[in-house]
RNA sequence: GGCCCGGUGGCAGAGUGGUGAUGCAGAGGACUGCAAAUCCUUGUACGUCGGUUCGAUUCCGGCCCGGGCCUCCA
């Protein structure tokens, strides 16, 4: 089946036709880091963790690379105010990173490189750029020309004049054009740096995904991913320096955009500090509510993240695993077809949800045991493409509140209350009922016997 | 100012030129000692004004409203 993925250089969405069908090649932007991931850091990573999985079910090779920044002046400013060393910060945040984005059901990129250990190529690519004459040195900077590539401009649709028009920083003196933009900048001794042909320094932000993107999927591959913010500058420059450096007519063959996290309407972002962290939302949400909640609307879309978003994903799950409870753990088997569709249509994840609840509404008016097993099987395949659904039921139902009974008196008060149904006592059984539902336990009579849930 | 997204029922959110997804919430029924869970039934939604059409929420245009980008940003 053909796969469709909205291409943000054309603004169409367009057939995915693999460079190599053997090897499809998929870079995302990555975190700076220097504080916790908030939740729209984590939106991008979970929806193309989804176009992984989805890949990956597609094609028999996919190389995932999701680089890490460790070299940026907010890092430098954080630990300068917080008295913190500079690779302690990077190197804490981004295992805080890693342990988040796992909460949230992502699985680990292929690769996950970091700008420190790609300084020299970066240095090579820049040397590549001045000998094409797409980047001059200047006052011990190294820019990047802009005039010197007529399709500057393409990705973002903006064209020089606008820049310079809608400019909100001053214009550097050693630019000779102001849209120029940096690939090299000095450091002062005593602060992070490197040395280069052009001294010591470190490197513009755009020139690092250029140059690692390069290094892992070559000069050309099928897929960049990253949140809409990017498109200009950080893509639109990276486009330039890649193609500049190697000649090429494309850096990937589609550029692929998540819309943002609002809060309230508003974008969610570290300046306006209004932003949730994954880390605090995983003190009192599931790590899969906080995953359903961001795929439950389609990823170019603006989602606004908050507790009434949460609480009905958590319904939501809620349903699927009570379905899945009959049959326990059982393995998946093969995705359903609405499900592949939806995602195989620029991963229309709200679709795929959909088709997942028509799913568990067949599984709950299935007949037979060995039905219901194939269900069963199939939705669970469908949620993992979606990373959803991989928990046992009754684990699920179970987590949460570690106030209360434990599970041992839980099962006790339960006996007690059976006992007490059995000989008629039904005063005596609610008020047991009632005492559990108190501590946050709810009650399920089946027709296997009584089943609990922890409300929360 | 330039460029770009959107406006769908109580809420979230798909989709389509002509039988009104899906979930949550609500109503009625079945089941249950009573519940819960589940199942069945139930909702005259597509910002606005025009145009095209036999027919538009779906295509085209104007307008209104909301949001974003224009070198911090996922």
């Amino acid at each position: 089946m053909t796969l469709f993925f909205h291409d943000t250089l054309t603004r169409r969405k367009v057939p995915f036709v693999p460079l190599d069908p053997a090897h499809v090649r998929l870079y995302a932007c990555g975190p700076t880091v220097y504080d916790h991931a908030h939740i729209g850091n984590a939106r991008p990573v979970v929806v193309f963790d989804v176009l992984y999985r989805l890949l990956r079910h597609h094609y028999p090779r996919v190389t995932y690379v999701r680089n890490i920044t460790d070299i940026d002046d907010k890092i430098n400013a954080r630990a300068a105010e917080s008295g913190q060393d500079i690779r302690e910060l990077t190197e804490t945040t981004a295992r805080d990173f890693q342990r988040d984005m796992a909460a949230i059901g992502s699985l680990p990129p292929d690769r996950e490189p970091r700008a420190t250990e790609h300084v020299v190529e970066m240095i090579s690519m820049i040397e590549a750029l001045l000998a094409r004459e797409h980047a001059y040195a200047a006052d011990g900077h190294v820019l990047f020309s802009v005039q010197s590539m007529p399709e500057y401009g393409a990705l973002s649709r903006l064209d020089r004049e606008q820049l310079i028009d809608g400019a909100r920083v001053d214009v550097a003196p050693y630019k000779r054009d102001p849209a120029d933009f940096v690939l090299w900048k000095p450091s002062a001794a005593g602060t992070p740096g490197w040395d280069s042909p052009w001294g010591f320094g470190r490197p513009g932000w755009h020139i690092e995904c250029s140059a690692m993107s390069h290094a892992y999927l070559g000069k050309t591959f099928d897929i960049h991913a990253g949140g809409i913010d990017l498109v200009f500058p950080h893509h639109e420059n990276e486009i330039a320096q890649t193609r500049c450096a190697f000649g090429t007519h494309a850096m990937a063959s589609v550029w692929m955009h998540n819309g943002f996290v609002t809060v309230e309407g508003e974008k969610m972002s570290k300046s306006l500090g209004n932003f949730y962290t994954v880390h605090d939302l995983l003190a009192d949400w599931p790590g899969e509510a906080i995953r359903y909640a961001l795929l439950a609307a389609q990823y170019r879309a603006p989602l606004d993240y908050g507790r009434r978003g949460l609480a009905e994903a958590r319904s939501a799950l809620d349903r699927l695993y009570q379905a899945l409870r009959p049959t326990g753990t059982v393995e998946p088997t093969t995705p359903s077809e609405p499900v592949l569709e939806a995602l195989g249509d620029d991963l229309n994840t709200p679709l795929a949800l959909a088709g997942l609840h028509r799913q568990a509404s067949a599984l709950n008016r299935a007949d037979t045991d060995a039905e219901r097993r194939e269900i069963a099987g199939e939705l669970r395949a469908s949620g993992l493409l979606l990373g959803l659904l991989q928990s046992d039921p009754e684990a699920w139902f179970q987590a949460g509140a570690t106030t209360g009974p434990d599970e041992a008196g839980i099962r006790r008060l339960i006996h007690a209350r059976n006992e007490a149904r059995a000989a008629r006592d039904f005063a005596t059984a609610d008020r047991i009922r009632d005492q559990l539902r108190a501590d946050g336990i709810a009650l399920e009579d089946g027709a296997d016997g009584t089943s609990w849930k922890r409300l929360s």
